[in-house]
RNA sequence: GGUCCGAUAGCUCAGUCGGUAGAGCAAAUGGCUUUUAACCAUUGGGUCGAAGGUUCGAGUCCUUCUCGGAUCACCA
């Protein structure tokens, strides 16, 4: 019915072939389509675009060979790292340095690097512009960017030369039998171009008159077009909603330095994938493997969590997105693998929060023979080496203000957290009312890394009981700035017994605890074989790049979190199909 | 889901007590052959998130809705 209502709703946009009709170049198409938007600056790109074509024929050729030092390719950082070139830059920089603001660097001196960079030879590089040329009457200044790194170039009417691209031949016309010309006016092609587009220069390297390394060039082709303005230059994209949509261009800020809370986007995630290629490095040097489990599976479970549902046609069964792969990764240790992890997704179709999006990383792994005291020195270990390859060799964060050191992390029990922490009164603690207490009273104040440990064994059905004191589970959570970042404990292994956890989870379900956990019929099979006694934790990624990122915000970490449509159509077709 | 805040030019924002819609950047045109958020001159650019209401008159006041943010409840 709403299905029926909402193909109504879109049948009412244009057809492609209709678009296609009225559209006189590819270029309208996606504008008559409504994927981008008319303006005065899309339109002036679009006839810019239309003169390049003319200009240069094929403008969006298939390649650009760069020059190429040592065994990599000439990216503008590789360029700026390129040892001759990087001993030029300190010496301007050391001697910039040692000028009075705004001062230009000895014209002597600046004559005598600029002929170390002769020997550099002709540089053959290319990016983006991310800036509108500074055009000067002959002559002009623009940066080109690799996503990281900027370089300037510096272009003159009388020595720049155009590259043609090829020749464009429409679909469906015979081709074109004129001669291609072997080149193009540079100048003209220079003109043409807009903050965003891509180009390649060929030229030689030097220093200008403020000490800035740029290429002067000699040879520019045309690589691609920027059909849509760049971000702001100075604010980069502001509206947090368009930063997270629009995630690329957020990105594209980023190489005009475009800082939010001290860290450019680019820097965020960069530093996101060396947190995770640390912890991975630190797995994988300790002898544990890594593995893949469903993502898709009959059973939501090894979690109290609501899950998202989906359905296999060719099955015939319900699939559920997982929530935790926890008891997959024990029936491998069942199978021998006594080092385990999996670094992937998990799904909960729960509410939104500035720590929730509905899919979320998770590293989970288990040790056999270990119990929950050496996880929580292995893990430890783990995290503090990983957030020093993250940080670039620094256990401290600053979050929020707040220092943040990963180099010691205290433990606490539940109850002495309370004592210590929590300010309820003359409340007695028990057991039915620890739990709520240390919510609502602890955790907000566990700022540096803390593992609570003694949970109730009531709220653990996954864990072993503690050896000594059979009501409690032997079991951690470890807080960071109140935040629950990593759950871990000593796995329960005896299939009787967590059958019969699994059977009052199931209770607790028929009575309306709609979170308790699903049993799992298989999981008790695969324990029957016998498990190896375990211990076993999961580590909420994404909040603990927060912390190491300042983000405030988990949509802030994750490069393309969920967000609703921005079209109007779903919220018509809602009430029309009340009605 | 509750509460509070926000949406104005392509971007960043101002808009006083309800009285003709503003600036900077960006764009277009012209000038300038080593600039640094380049500069100078000229020009164009608006469904004030959407719908309704009050009013002689609404960007401004009221109601509803959409989207977002913050926060509370549940979950990691």
């Amino acid at each position: 019915m709403t299905f029926e209502l909402k193909t109504k709703i879109k049948d009412q946009r244009p057809k492609p072939d209709k678009i296609m009709s009225i559209a006189n170049t590819r270029t309208e198409t996606i504008i008559a389509a409504g994927i981008i938007e008319e303006n005065d600056q899309v339109a002036a790109r679009v006839e810019h675009l239309r003169a390049l074509e003319a200009l240069v024929g094929n403008s969006y050729p298939n390649k650009f060979d760069r020059s190429r030092i040592s065994d990599q390719e000439d990216a503008i950082s590789n360029l700026l790292a390129f040892k001759p070139v990087a001993e030029v830059l300190a010496e301007i920089k050391s001697h910039i340095g040692t000028l009075a603001e705004g001062a230009r660097p000895d014209p002597v001196l600046k004559d005598a690097l600029n002929k170390k960079l002769k020997f550099y030879g002709t540089a053959r590089v290319s990016g983006r512009l991310t800036t509108t040329p500074r055009t000067m009457g002959k002559a002009a200044f623009v940066h080109l960017s690799d996503g990281k790194h900027r370089l300037q170039i510096y272009v003159r009417r009388d020595d720049v030369q155009g590259v043609f691209n090829g020749k464009l031949t429409p679909a469906g016309e015979p081709p074109n039998q004129t001669p291609a010309p072997e080149a193009v006016d540079g100048w003209e092609l220079f003109k043409l171009l807009d903050g965003g587009d891509f180009v390649g220069v060929e030229g030689f390297l030097f220093l200008t008159n403020t000490g800035e390394l740029s290429i002067h060039v000699e040879k520019l082709q045309f690589l691609s077009k920027a059909l849509l303005p760049m971000p702001d230059k100075m604010h980069g994209i502001a509206d947090p909603e368009l930063r997270r949509r629009y995630r690329y261009a957020d990105l594209i800020a980023s190489s005009l330095q475009v800082e939010h809370d001290g860290l450019t986007t680019r820097e965020v995630f960069e530093r996101r994938a060396r947190l995770i290629s640390g912890m991975r490095r630190f797995l994988d040097d300790a002898g544990y493997i890594e593995v893949e489990t469903p993502m898709l599976s009959p059973k939501a479970t090894g979690a109290a969590a609501t899950p998202f549902e989906t359905y296999h046609n060719a099955l015939d069964i319900p699939l559920y997105a997982r929530i935790a792969p926890e008891l997959y990764l024990k029936r491998l240790t069942v199978g021998g693998f006594e080092k385990v992890y999996e670094l992937n997704r998990n799904f909960r179709n729960e509410g939104l929060s500035h720590k929730h999006n509905p899919e979320f990383t998770m590293l989970e792994f288990y040790c056999a023979y270990m119990d929950v005291n050496g996880m929580m020195d292995f893990a430890e270990a783990m995290i503090r080496e990983s957030v020093e390859k993250a940080t670039a060799g620094s256990h401290l964060v600053v979050f929020d203000g707040r220092e943040i050191d990963f180099s010691k992390f205290e433990r606490l029990s539940m109850k002495d957290a309370i004592l210590r922490y929590g300010d309820v009164g003359a409340v007695e603690i028990t057991d039915a009312n620890i739990v709520e207490l240390f919510e609502d009273h602890v955790e907000e104040n566990l700022i540096q890394p803390t593992f609570i440990v003694d949970y109730p064994k009531s709220i653990s059905p996954l864990s072993k009981a503690n050896p000594e004191n059979p009501q409690l589970a032997e079991r951690f959570e470890l807080f960071i700035n109140g935040m629950e970042c990593a759950n871990g404990f000593s796995e329960l292994n005896d299939p009787q017994e967590q059958y019969e956890r699994f059977v009052d989870q199931q209770k607790a379900r028929e009575s309306g605890d709609h979170e308790a956990m699903v049993l799992d019929e298989d999981y008790i099979r695969a324990l029957s074989y016998g498990m190896p006694p375990a211990a076993g934790i999961g580590i909420g990624i994404d909040r603990l790049v927060m912390l190491l990122t300042n983000r405030h915000s988990i949509r802030d970490v994750i490069l393309f979190p969920h967000m609703r449509p921005l079209t109007k159509e779903v919220g018509e077709v809602e009430e029309v199909g009340e009605v």
